[in-house]
DNA sequence: CGTCCACAGGAATGACGGGCGG
DNA sequence: CCGCCCGTCATTCCTGTGGACG
């Protein structure tokens, strides 16, 4: 046993040839450089600046598609800010908030208590009585407070847009300190979901961010390869091929990023000394192959039952499935396990849940006097939803169920 | 040209577990 | 310990609808 882990941990040790630094390539690492994003970085330093004069800087909306530098700009920027301030001796203080990962109003608030050093339950509290101590804290503590709220959008969809009413309006209330907001959104189309003054409040300055071309891609990436690789581990091709991939899915740097560090991460295992064109074909295979079965193992139970479902039907009928032979074969497959199936409301937003996800594809279509459903088609390799379910202890004989509702719908509809 | 299928998907409501302050 | 409020998941009830059929 312990042989084959040494010889691991040698080749690994052996085999640092490729890698100076790899925490480099990691989309968290924010770079001391950010090519490409001189305009913006001045638009919000101009932006901010006030700041360090004790008064509230204007409210700065950031729009651009994911991996686009909005995030590092936004830390880059305002570490530098808070930097300066202590230089200064201004009393200036950034907080930085996903709205994406905090997932409710709640508890972006307290991700703010928690940045003024006030103390919230995780739950529990009424909303507004978490919002009454962050301002509390806030007027205490004297100071300018710029909130960074990234992937609002997500918040905004979900939630409605209370929160950045609150917020907004926050000054109003505050005596000793100022608030500034720093939104930024994936979506350009967030002010169609916004109250208009709201809106307005927000977006005193707006700075957008442009999707990075190949060519872009190709220096950021050169610029991060220098710090991550020993001299000539990585070959041109290789970046090249990286900046293009990443370039034709939105110019998104972090898809770079992740391309060339498992590229790298490949061609370490393979014992090679550089990392080629194709590894990073490999390294695109492997990422996909893990973002999907990540995303099946933490399915809830029953969207791995109607994923499942599907699957059953669309080895019995080729092409795609609809909602209602879905829901029988579901409803089946809960009956084996001896599970309650839930409403064919429900199945039809866990459809579009799994749709979202790109496990499945979904597209609403009329069938005329046979009315309007979905067509449901696998969007999943049925490899992979084998090898996942087939080792999940209650799933794994389902995998090979033969469902008798298969054949049913075909004589009662026709 | 109207009808009517087979759903889509919004709104309201309920069950449940977690956590508060008193 | 209680009453209260929260977020999450699910159900129930509902109105809306594209287009083949008659």
């Amino acid at each position: 046993m312990s042989n084959i882990l040494d010889g691991i941990f040698k080749k690994c040790i052996n085999n640092n040839n490729i890698f100076k630094n790899r925490e480099v390539l990691r989309h968290d690492y924010l770079p001391d450089k950010l090519p490409h994003r001189e305009e913006q970085i001045t638009q919000l330093g101009e932006t901010v600046a006030p700041v360090l004069k004790g008064s509230r800087s204007s409210n700065v909306f950031i729009y651009g598609k994911t991996g686009t530098g909005k995030t590092a700009v936004a830390k880059y920027v305002l570490s530098h800010v808070e930097f300066k301030a202590k230089e200064f001796n201004a009393p200036v203080k950034f907080c930085y908030v996903n709205c994406c990962m905090a997932g409710s109003e709640y508890r972006v608030f307290s991700g703010l208590c928690q940045s003024i050093g006030v103390y919230v339950p995780f739950t529990g509290l009424s909303v507004g009585e978490v919002f009454d101590r962050v301002r509390a804290g806030l007027d205490t503590l004297k100071i300018v407070f710029i909130v960074v709220l990234d992937e609002i959008d997500a918040l905004v969809k979900v939630r409605g847009d209370s929160l950045l009413y609150e917020l907004t309006r926050i000054n109003e209330t505050l005596c000793n300190s100022k608030v500034s907001i720093v939104g930024i959104s994936n979506d350009l189309r967030l002010k169609e979901f916004l109250d208009p003054r709201v809106f307005s409040s927000l977006s005193e300055e707006e700075i957008v961010f442009r999707p990075y071309d190949a060519s872009e891609l190709g220096n950021i990436l050169l610029e991060r390869a220098k710090l991550a690789f020993h001299e000539g581990a990585l070959s041109e091709a290789a970046l090249s091929l990286c900046a293009a991939l990443a370039a034709a899915e939105h110019g998104d740097a972090r898809r770079a990023l992740d391309l060339l560090r498992v590229a790298g991460e490949v061609a370490e295992r393979k014992g090679s000394s550089v990392v080629t064109e194709e590894h990073v074909r490999e390294a695109e295979k492997h990422i996909e192959h893990n973002r999907v079965v990540e995303a099946l193992r933490n399915l809830t139970l029953h969207s791995k039952l109607v994923l499942l479902s599907v699957y059953h039907l669309n080895r019995a009928n080729v092409h795609s499935a609809i909602t209602g032979e879905i829901y029988d074969v579901y409803a089946e497959l809960c009956g084996e396990l001896g599970v309650t199936p839930l409403t064919q409301r429900r199945l039809s937003t866990l459809v579009n849940e799994l749709d979202s996800m790109g496990l499945l594809n979904a597209k609403i279509i009329s069938m005329g006097r046979y009315g309007r459903t979905k067509k449901i088609r696998l969007e999943t390799a049925r490899t992979l939803i084998r090898e996942v379910f087939a080792s999940d202890t209650r799933l794994g004989r389902l995998v090979e169920y033969e469902a008798k509702s298969l054949s049913k719908p075909a004589n009662s509809r026709s």
